[in-house]
RNA sequence: GGGAGCAUAGCUCAGCUGGGAGAGCACCUGCCUUACAAGCAGGGGGUCACAGGUUCGAGCCCUGUUGUUCCCACCA
């Protein structure tokens, strides 16, 4: 800070250099030193494709608040940043990039694929890091990780061999969600269901048995082909007579059965429901429960299949690699190669024209989509990795009823056990190439599977080529090892040792299911314990019109542009304050500047205090001689330590902030520094007792401050006197019972209410600020009210103060309080008439008051059940305004 | 279909275990009182969604209703 501050203050001048003063100082950096307690956050790692945007944002406020402040309070604390190799947004980047250049990842292969994205990654992957660092986060930089890195390969590898060693890794012909844009299977996590127009067909399927017309419904009459059964409930009796009987499938002329089954709903359209048991997740149940031939009729890419897909899956069959369940394949005939949408046209056409569409129903339909690329998925049969989940799941669900792992709020406890408890087995296999390729080989000869921790050449059984499996690893699966990968596991680290299990783990609820869950179960299996204790959820930060910020709405800011624009602190401060834990906010440009103006009114706090010590060497410490209002404002700063801190270990962040704003503006501003104004001007002794005081409270203020606004509190702790290289290694203020100054509490509410009384009345009778007047102030409080004539000088417009037990004054205006009332002569600006309509108006109010309290204290209920504090309230409240009520008459009469 | 959140000043939101409602912004009035006009002083403005209930006492607890947002679910 110069010497000459500008009067306002700027963020530019200040940020870029103070964090280089951090990184200098190595203050990020955790030491592992034996013996403190630790306290340790994992960043959720952010993808190396994306931009910082809000939800990052406050995310990374909130850890970066969390972590300074265990800082302060002497934790030995990580902070462990790292990103995300996002496989599927990540490829299809560069896909993107690959077909602007005329090529495309077939042509240029696997090998250049790779080279391509980890250039990629070079280039890209680290802008989202040099913005975090833009919003002064505290991360613990060398020991930033990637998922991608060797470290976490190696977790990944281990864990999928131990999983597939315990059997709870499988492969397998399954049902799974398709994406036929993104060209790979997808979790059922990855789908969501988004509200679109469609139709139900009913449909007309011939009995061979009898010849009548079996109408059902179906929503994707593309499918039908792959119909291998028509299914009624066994209970049925519309349909008794049909069972054993056939169904004629139309356009194929195949005969299929028609099966008995629970899956068909008697309360539900007709009762009759195709089976289409590759393209059905219900469907695929079906056809197990009764044996039904499973026939593919779908691309993986979205198409109807043909002659060549056919021929392949019959030779792949024929050769006897392939397993038992593996599906059938239809020829389509004329309508192979069609997309799926090509297909429901043509299909519906020729159902139509033989006669086979009863009518068609318009509904509204839930459609599953790929999250990335909001493509409808297609259910389909296709063989993939997946985890078994219900031995896992079953520990992570009592983890967290037995607390280990708490939520805040704790509502989110029960939308992380939901998820858990209905979770089905998780796909983990990806059609894709940039992620943790499967470690499994297939030998070429015998059909063997190896799963392994090393790559191999050849088959540990008959020794033939083998090849490796092409698929990648699901994100996921990844990041779910992140809070123990990070720190070496599966080696014995000291890191490991020292910061595991991690303590908060900060995130939005959208990724509960996606993350959290998945690290908890990850956890408990591999490592014996929880990975964090408590898992802060906070909402999304949407527009100022409450929308989500999207791309395709483009209404997303910019947290970079704020920054730019307001500084660093102000955004911080906007996304801390009004958040309460889990509740989505609203963020508009109006809250920012709000809160600049709130980082100005500290720096000129700080101008002021600096440009009064001048070159004067001033103790940190407190002067043993302190005055009323000294008494009060240091007693009000120690309950704001108590406070503050206390409102931190609850995580109630937004409270914490909120307090130190208003202690800052309202109390320390508005009140103390006008009031050591005076003593200031005074000099000597006085002045520098008052210096004492102002350097006390603010720099110590600066401290609770400092985890929210962490740049401004640094520029001018360290311009302040101080003891220590940074305000952030320097130590969190503690409560301290010896600063509790309730009677000087008091006394000062006495006077600032008085204070305000006048102030009211003057600004009411439109009293000019320059016009000064005697005051003549009637007490029983005579003692605290002659410690206060200055402050009536400074504060209220008087000339002169008189301070008695009464005052006989004819006249004046008069200003009743509970404690004191105050005569002010103003001749000539006095209306009588008014004055009295006023005071009357006055008494009537105080009256009401009275009666209220009355009325309670009268109630013989209220009196026996109520706690006593709560009477003893009512009784004062009762008394003041008896006070109150003698005075006011006692002014009315004077006016006569 | 199941579950959850929200409904408080014109706007955005606080309000901890129940003791006569607060902030920021906006609005009105007066001030360049030399730390700050990104400021100071003062002011107006609320049937705490609706209806019941529990209690001496309800914005807060219980039940129901309405509106709204979100999550989950295979509704052919």
């Amino acid at each position: 800070m110069a010497k000459e501050l500008a009067k306002q203050y700027d963020p530019k001048n200040v940020e870029d250099r103070i964090y280089d003063f951090w990184l200098k100082g190595k203050y990020f950096h955790a030491k592992l030193e034996e013996g403190k307690k630790t306290y340790t956050i994992v960043i959720p790692p952010p993808n190396i494709t994306g931009q910082l945007h809000m939800g990052h944002a406050l995310d990374n406020t909130l850890q970066d608040i969390l972590i300074r402040w265990k800082r302060m309070q002497g934790y030995d604390t990580l902070w462990l940043p790292g990103t995300d190799h996002a496989s599927i947004a990540t490829e299809a980047k560069i896909v993107s990039t690959l077909k602007s250049e005329g090529t495309s990842k077939e042509e240029l292969g696997r090998e250049k694929f790779l080279e391509r994205a980890w250039e990629w990654k070079k280039e890209y992957g680290g802008t989202i890091i040099k913005q975090l660092k833009k919003l002064g986060s505290s991360c613990d930089w060398d020991r930033e990780r990637f998922t991608l890195d060797e470290g976490c390969s190696k977790a990944v590898r281990e864990v999928f061999v131990r999983l597939y060693n315990k059997g709870l890794i499988y492969r397998g012909n399954r049902m799974v969600n398709w994406c036929p844009y993104c060209n790979t299977s997808i979790s059922d996590a990855e789908v969501e269901y988004e509200e679109k127009d469609s139709n139900f067909w009913h449909l007309l399927y011939t009995v061979k048995e009898t010849g009548e017309k079996l109408e059902l419904a179906t929503t994707r009459p593309e499918t039908m082909l792959g119909d291998t059964a028509v299914a009624i409930n066994p209970d049925d009796p519309r349909y008794a007579h049909l069972h054993g009987c056939h169904a004629i499938l139309p356009l194929l002329n195949k005969e299929i059965p028609i099966v008995c089954d629970e899956h068909a709903d008697m309360t539900k359209g007709t009762g009759v429901v195709k089976i289409t048991p590759a393209h059905d997740p219900n469907d695929f149940e079906v056809g197990k429960r009764h044996n039904l031939p499973v026939v593919r009729t779908f691309t993986y890419d979205g198409h109807l299949t043909g002659a060549k897909e056919k021929q392949e899956a019959d030779e792949y069959i024929a050769s006897g690699k392939a397993a038992a369940d593996e599906p059938e394949v239809l020829d389509c005939g004329k309508y192979a190669g069609m997309t799926t949408l090509e297909a429901r046209k043509a299909i519906l056409a020729d159902l139509e024209a033989g006669g086979y569409i009863k009518y068609i129903e318009p509904i509204k339909h839930e459609v599953g989509t790929c999250y990335r690329c909001h493509t409808s998925i297609e259910p389909m049969v296709s063989k993939q990795w997946f985890v078994k989940m219900k031995p896992l799941a079953d520990p992570a669900i009592d983890a967290v009823e037995r607390k280990e792992t708490v939520f805040v709020p704790e509502r989110f406890t029960k939308n992380y056990l939901n998820w858990m408890r209905g979770t089905r087995d998780w796909c983990i296999s990806r059609q894709l190439w940039w992620g943790h390729r499967i470690p499994a080989w297939y030998c070429n000869e015998c059909g063997e599977t190896t799963v392994s921790l090393n790559d191999i050449d050849c088959c540990p059984k008959c020794a033939g080529k083998v090849e490796q499996d092409s698929d990648t690893l699901d994100t996921w699966f990844s990041s779910a090892l992140w809070p123990f990968s990070t720190l070496g596991w599966p080696d014995k680290t000291p890191e490991l040792e020292h910061y595991y299990p991690t303590n908060t783990l900060v995130t939005g609820y959208d990724i509960i299911g996606f993350w959290v869950s998945r690290m908890i179960f990850s956890a408990l299996e591999y490592t014996g314990r929880v990975p964090f204790d408590t898992v802060l959820i906070h909402g999304l930060v949407r527009d100022a019109l409450g929308r989500k910020m999207s791309k395709s709405l483009n209404n997303g800011i910019d947290p970079l542009k704020i920054i730019d624009e307001y500084g660093a602190d102000a955004l911080r401060l906007t996304l801390a304050t009004g958040n309460s834990p889990g509740n989505d906010m609203r963020f508009s440009d109006e809250k920012v500047s709000a809160s600049r103006n709130f980082a100005n009114k500290i720096w000129n706090a700080a101008r002021f205090i600096l440009m009064n010590i001048g070159d004067e060497e001033v103790e940190l410490d407190l002067p043993s001689e302190l005055e009323l209002e000294d008494k009060w404002v240091v007693s009000l700063y120690n309950r704001l330590v108590r406070d503050v801190t206390e409102n931190l270990e609850k995580f109630e962040l937004g409270m914490a902030v909120a307090k130190l704003y208003d202690f800052i503006w309202d109390i320390f501003c508005d009140w103390y520094i006008e009031l050591a104004k005076i003593r200031l001007q005074k000099g000597g002794e006085d002045a520098h007792n008052a210096k004492r005081v102002l350097v006390y409270v603010m720099s110590n203020t600066l401290k609770l401050l400092h985890p929210f606004m962490p740049f401004i509190t640094e520029e001018i702790w360290l311009t302040l006197p101080h003891c220590g290289e940074s305000i952030m290694i320097s130590s969190w203020p503690v409560y301290d019972a010896s600063f509790d100054f309730s009677n000087e509490e008091t006394e000062m509410e006495r006077i600032m209410t008085c204070v305000k009384a006048i102030r009211n009345r003057r600004a009411e009778m439109n009293v000019a600020p320059s016009k000064k007047a005697k005051v003549y102030i009637a007490t029983a409080y005579k003692d605290t009210f002659e410690k206060a004539v200055v402050f009536m000088q400074r504060l209220a417009g008087a000339s002169e103060v008189a301070v008695a037990d009464s005052f006989d004054i004819e006249g004046a205006v008069s200003v009743v309080t509970a404690d004191a009332k105050v005569y002010i002569p103003m001749g000539e600006l006095v209306d009588f008439e008014a004055e009295r309509a006023r005071l009357t108006k006055e008494l009537e109010a105080v009256q009401k008051d009275l009666d209220f309290a009355n009325s309670k204290l009268s109630n013989d209920n209220f009196v026996s059940k109520a706690p006593a504090n709560v009477v003893q309230a009512q009784r004062d409240a009762a008394a003041r305004c008896a006070e109150k009520i003698a005075m006011l008459k006692e002014s009315i009469e004077k006016l006569g």
